[in-house]
DNA sequence: TTACAAACCGACTGATTAGTCAATCTTCTT
DNA sequence: AAGAAGATTGACTAATCAGTCGGTTTGTAA
């Protein structure tokens, strides 16, 4: 693993459990085992940092949670499994899932931030279909999407402190209805 | 107002814009017109202060929200007022919205400290209603408070962004139905 | 082999930080 | 009026912080 993947990995760690204010940039470096210089050769600020590793984080859940969608499933099939992927993908990464909770609701975030993002417009699109063939209610594509991560982000929440639930499928999937029926026309 | 009190304003305004990280505790004092002592007098620790902050705050949105519900009210009734009562407050108080957010998303927070607050006892009580009465899906209750108000959240950030929708009182029922259709049965 | 750039080091700094403290003022009780 | 208790001040400090810099190593391409 490269340094500054071992920057990115000590960081998220760091960041997750003291927030951004408690861990100071010495600290990363020394506990990544790598010279503090390398840090602002890498990243030129802090700042740039954290963002570094919210664009990285987001990447990589999205691409994870499309790429399990069937191309001939129906709109609930893929909205269950862009659900269940996410879930599931901030459940074994619960660093991951504690930084992005504190990037996007910290000062740093903004929507142009998100709606800049690749995959959020792909999934966007998805709601705008969904709306289209009436099955979704009528509202912004971009409000759904939204309902939508929210919900997961608070039933990852709950899972988290109710593990014995997390493996039990049948459970899930009546968590799900929530945000199925919050969504659905 | 006294003091404590405005400090406490001042630090809600500064941590808004710029975070706890990026607000010194002498800036507060500061901008509050108070010397630098009598914060540390009030609040031995800054963390303190940010503590103190957050159960202030919290106190005062659920006894505005719970405050409005009628006695005689049906369920639904009494849903729709606390969604309608929580959406407004923090519309109108943007920075005790943006500091709330930044609080129980940051590495202060825990679930023990969310289930200490009687006023989260009593939404509890609430849900727990709706599901003896097979009108809410069979579901821990303080999960479906959390859907709730991550939903209230939601709406919050939206109608911030589109603030010409803000005194649209039949698109915020519809905004509502997003809310009742994920607990209901 | 040379030469050049990018990776890398860690000691260093100037600014900033949370928190202290000795002294003064205000308020209230007796 | 005395005097105790709390409120208030702001200069102070020790620690910590983000970021710099002069120099070294490593990879690579001609």
């Amino acid at each position: 693993m490269d340094k500054r993947t071992k920057l990115m990995h000590t960081a998220k760690r760091l960041f997750s459990e003291n927030g951004f204010y408690g861990t100071a940039t010495a600290r990363i470096a020394k506990e990544a085992g790598v010279s503090n210089g390398i840090l602002f050769h890498y990243f030129p600020t802090k700042d740039d940092l954290i963002k570094a590793m919210y664009f990285d984080i987001k990447d990589r859940i999205f691409q994870y949670s499309l790429g399990q969608v069937y191309k001939g499933a129906t709109l609930k099939e893929s909205i269950y499994t862009l659900w269940l992927a996410a879930v599931e993908w901030n459940l074994e990464n619960p660093e991951d899932f504690d930084f992005m909770l504190q990037f996007e609701n910290s000062p740093y975030y903004s929507v142009e931030i998100e709606k800049s993002h690749k995959y959020v417009q792909m999934s966007v699109e998805l709601a705008e279909k969904g709306i289209e063939q009436q099955v979704f209610k009528h509202l912004t594509p971009l409000l759904l999407f939204q309902m939508m991560s929210s919900l997961v982000d608070t039933t990852v929440k709950f899972l988290r402190i109710n593990p014995e639930l997390q493996s039990d499928n049948e459970y899930k999937s009546r968590l799900f209805e929530i945000a199925w029926d919050a969504i659905k026309k």
